[in-house]
DNA sequence: TGCCAGGCCCTCTTTAGGGCCTT
């Protein structure tokens, strides 16, 4: 049985929500092994300005997002589409923020536990010119599905990259289990970035592998 | 107009500092 994992992307007004930056746009790939079984995308209407930089990089502009619906729809939508499926985002420390701002926003909690694909290349990959999204993706020669720097392409860039970890620990532990290899790789994470959500599973995967 | 953060990792470290990655 594989296990679902939502891919989350975000495009944002800034860095930082805690200084006022809100999200634009989000888009959300659901995988089941090395399938995606489903799709979220939405711009969303913050209420704020998108400042000139921002739309310089990432072509979303105000009149977009003005034509968008509310940020709150859109995050309850999203929320109701993850349900309670682990998240995984590159870089998660960002796109976590995100999430648990936006839905704190609607009273909504965000308990899903998050893994991080750069914290993974980082381990998997120390031989990668950088360790950004765009860089990997090109490195390892996997398709570009839109513009970067929008929700759904960078996040169906960060599902690709998520398989190709996925096959790489399954051909360096020699294990035919997707679910294996993905735990492996989450593994490879730094104690503090592996959630206790996997450290579960793993262990759980682990027993079940041992006892044959 | 220009500025802002946070988490992780590495090392010339651990009583710290700097780079990476995200928008």
């Amino acid at each position: 049985m594989n296990h679902r994992i939502a891919v989350i992307d975000f495009e944002t007004t800034g860095i930082s929500p805690d200084q006022g930056d809100r999200a634009t746009e989000v888009a959300i790939v659901l995988t089941e092994g090395d399938r995606v079984v489903d799709r979220f995308h939405s711009l969303m209407n913050a209420g704020v300005r998108i400042p000139a930089f921002i739309t310089q990089l990432t072509g979303i502009t105000n009149a977009m997002v003005q034509a968008a619906p509310a940020a709150a729809q859109v995050m309850r939508d999203a929320a109701r589409f993850v349900g309670d499926a682990p998240m995984v985002a590159h870089n998660a420390a960002f796109d976590r923020r995100y999430w648990r701002a936006e839905l704190a926003r609607c009273g909504l909690p965000a308990a899903q536990p998050f893994a991080c694909t750069v914290l993974l290349s980082r381990r998997l990959y120390p031989d990668a010119p950088n360790h950004k999204l765009g860089t990997l993706v090109d490195w390892f020669d996997l398709p570009r599905t839109g513009a970067a720097h929008r929700a759904l392409a960078d996040a169906e860039m960060a599902a690709a990259l998520l398989g190709r970890i996925r096959h790489d620990l399954m051909l360096r532990h020699g294990v035919t289990s997707p679910d294996h290899a993905l735990l492996c790789a989450l593994q490879a994470c730094s104690k503090t970035a592996l959630p206790k959500f996997w450290q579960t599973r793993a262990t759980s995967r682990a027993a079940a592998l041992a006892s044959g």
